[in-house]
DNA sequence: GAGATATGTTGACTATAGTCCGCTGTCATT
DNA sequence: AATGACAGCGGACTATAGTCAACATATCTC
């Protein structure tokens, strides 16, 4: 899978576990909730930095939501 | 310590233990050297696409790269 | 002291991360 | 059917990641 898809996926898995909309996670890290968007459906690449604040705010440590993308990224899980 | 400065310590210091040069890493990455050299010296956040090809060149898995830099961000050490 | 290697630095450029505002569609609730 | 919460999506914008060429300095070796 691309990297930008396995961000988004990460991100959005996290954000419905917390059981907040984009809009609250937006607010919560200081990003535009488009922002939230574009990158929940693989449209962005984030920075290292985006990576750790919205980790901080989605409770998980980044390393980990880094290894989880990574998973996905080696999986042979496709989308279409 | 500030992130930027943390991420260029971490990609030093495992160039170093690779024994390459900057020119060697720009040319394994694909990205040019004065730009290695802005990250090293913490003048550039890379994307999280970048931390995941400099990781594989500095053969270290991404995940690890971000918890030393995330180690050394939640550090007391100053820069000066 | 000339040449090779490694890094810093900078200025101008291109590509893309991230903002802001607004409109659309969907779904649930009343 | 109206309202409200939520997400997709667009265009126009600003900030910054990353390129490229060039010059400077330091060190080391011959």
């Amino acid at each position: 899978m691309k990297l930008e898809q396995a961000v988004g996926l990460v991100i959005r898995k996290h954000r419905t576990v917390e059981k907040i909309s984009q809009f609250k996670l937006a607010e919560l890290t200081g990003y535009d909730r488009s922002f939230i968007s574009l990158l929940e459906r693989g449209r962005r690449m984030p920075t290292l930095k985006t990576i750790f604040v919205l980790a901080e705010h989605l409770d998980i440590p980044a390393p980990q939501l880094v290894e989880e993308i990574q998973q996905l990224v080696n999986s042979d899980i496709m989308e279409y």
